[in-house]
DNA sequence: TGATATAAAGAGACCGGTCTCACAACATAT
DNA sequence: ATATGTTGTGAGACCGGTCTCTTTATATCA
């Protein structure tokens, strides 16, 4: 009922071992399992430790170990069923070598993002998985580095940092869903991203910042360019960052001269927000507009007609990261990697086949 | 290029002291931002731990100071969107306080649950936000007040536990939500939850060990007794784990003498599932049943017809949820409360009208 | 039986910060 | 000139574990 002796401070080794009658060398040997310990020692320990609920304090063993058994995570938005899964997969990969995780949110900004490998670094977390915003940036990336801390990019690759990257097959998985669109009749396409808008429109797929987003639109204009299409990045549309912004985006897109006939999602979230714009604007899919989107949400599989999607395999994806960084963690020798999970088209009702 | 001189010991302020030529408790002063000291030594030291590339030891000062500046959070499952969106509240209010948060699955297993809160008391963090599996099982949630860890339930409460809970009010939701299938006309209705079955069915409300399926049952129950239903436990059914076990369910369901003619769905994931089940028997919606499902979920808006759904406002849950924890640990005189939000109905096009 | 190996337990340094206390230097009051 | 106060700095204990080194007790061998 009440809660007596300790109010407050937690019980110690040095507690349990006046307790236990024996030193504090021996009540730790016994509580950390380490070094040896007679049986009926450890007996009379583990009965005191019992008796006083003693729980370690991990802050102290991680100080003097110097390995916290933690692993930090940086995502861009956890909401996002994307990361939510991908943190899934870190997170039971992690579990499974010991580690537990621990998220940071960097809502794809490049200061929130640095102040947050600031402070995972600062917590002495044993590794770090990184999505990073930008890939142009990367001084805080380097300081990782040069602090010893073992870091592994996901989603994203920055070729120029030396460190291992996870990402899917973005370039060839936007190849493919655009060629399936192209052989499908479509001539006049649309890459929708959620990527901040620049004033006048993208004029140099070099200068896209986020390394996943560029393959996927390097992709998509491959595609436009081995078909012969013209103008493939006029067809690259960015600034689909909310509801509201997407709707005049595609009202700007469906509205021009020779509107596209298809277009390719850059994400699910943009991918939901496309298919809402279109239900509002009164247009069918696929009769009016085809589209693909990336990821297989939820939502992509129930609506009529069914989306085809790009499947990431998120899951598998943020299990490799975990993976590879506990790999890290435990010097396995191994060269530095870009390892890319392969996608694939899932064909459903989203494209409708037109022209002869 | 080279990592010359600490390619691995990090810097201490011991380092930074000695290369400012200042006592080690002067650097620490400056370098943790207290007690006084002149504005010239302040410089000193600033400029030799910006050369040294100086980042604290957050362990070290979490240990001396007993504050982690970590809230932990269990929740059932971060893929769930109901979790992950939750997670992102409760993310936003601990940072606004300073805090971050470090997060485990428990995957609503009850020795999951117990061995990462004992974990995250290890580890010392301030403050715990747990979504406890069972409502019946308490030791190790006693343990966490003794330990003298503010503790908040989140979406589940335990009167028993004199805690604080933060929840949607899933009595009235359910009951609001039934109410409106009886008002449409609806005569036979069920209630599928992802609970593991038990053995012939639900005998006794009271023992369901989740407070908040419970309180939805009973929201539910409720609503069939006012209307002179007959049978409300058998209307209860449980066990949709997966797709495959609703599809179980929901033939066994509708293979009834009088099948129900509309469904209310514990959580999205149930409502999802007993959408594609419905789907794949051919059965459309609402013309031959009507669906309610908890949780304003992505897909339930773009199906047809899209779902009427109960708002859980699950962002504001966690947000609350994390600023009650917050004020916890800053000590603000409050008394125990129990915190409803308030969830609404929003009718959208899955319920049918029948009868007169 | 004495010398040596071995097992078990104790003493205390250490990790990297915080923080209390002592002390020095200088300013102001008496 | 001495007492008192103020401000800035240094010395060192402390947090709660780990871990090395030393000491003591017991076993093994010649």
């Amino acid at each position: 009922m009440e809660d007596s002796a300790h109010p407050k401070r937690p019980v110690t080794v040095a507690d349990v071992a006046k307790a236990a009658k024996v030193s504090k060398a021996t009540a730790a040997r016994v509580l950390g399992g380490y070094g040896v310990v007679s049986v009926q020692i450890k007996d009379q320990v583990m009965a005191a430790a019992a008796a006083l609920e003693y729980r370690p304090n991990e802050l102290a063993r991680s100080m003097s170990t110097g390995r916290s058994g933690i692993i930090g995570v940086v995502v861009g938005d956890i909401e996002n069923a994307f990361f939510s899964l991908a943190v899934r997969g870190i997170s039971d990969a992690a579990r499974l070598a010991g580690f537990n995780i621990i998220i940071a949110n960097s809502g794809e900004q490049l200061d929130a993002e640095r102040s947050a490998v600031d402070l995972l670094i600062g917590k002495r977390v044993d590794g770090l998985i990184v999505t990073p915003a930008r890939c142009d940036r990367l001084d805080h990336l380097q300081h990782v580095r040069r602090a010893g801390v073992p870091l592994v990019l996901f989603d994203r690759a920055i070729p120029e940092l030396d460190v291992d990257a996870v990402t899917g097959d973005d370039r060839e998985a936007a190849l493919t869903a655009t060629r399936h669109l192209i052989g499908q009749g479509h001539r006049r396409l649309a890459y929708v991203s959620a990527m901040d808008a620049e004033r006048g429109g993208l004029t140099d797929i070099a200068l896209i910042s986020n390394s996943a987003v560029r393959e996927r639109v390097e992709g998509f204009v491959s595609a436009l360019t081995e078909a012969d299409l013209p103008n493939p990045l006029h067809s690259v549309r960015l600034g689909a960052t909310d509801q509201h912004q997407t709707d005049a985006v595609m009202k700007r897109l469906l509205s021009e001269i020779s509107p596209p006939t298809a277009l390719l999602a850059s994400d699910s979230l943009v991918g939901l927000r496309i298919f809402k714009s279109l239900q509002s604007l009164g247009l069918s899919i696929p009769q009016d507009v085809s589209m693909i989107s990336f990821l297989d949400a939820d939502w992509t599989s129930v609506t009529v007609p069914p989306i085809t999607i790009v499947d990431q395999r998120v899951y598998e994806l943020g299990k490799l990261a975990g993976e590879r960084l506990v790999a890290r963690i435990e010097r396995t020798p191994l060269a530095v990697e870009h390892l890319r999970v392969t996608t694939s088209l899932v064909v459903r009702g989203s494209v409708a086949t037109i022209g002869r």
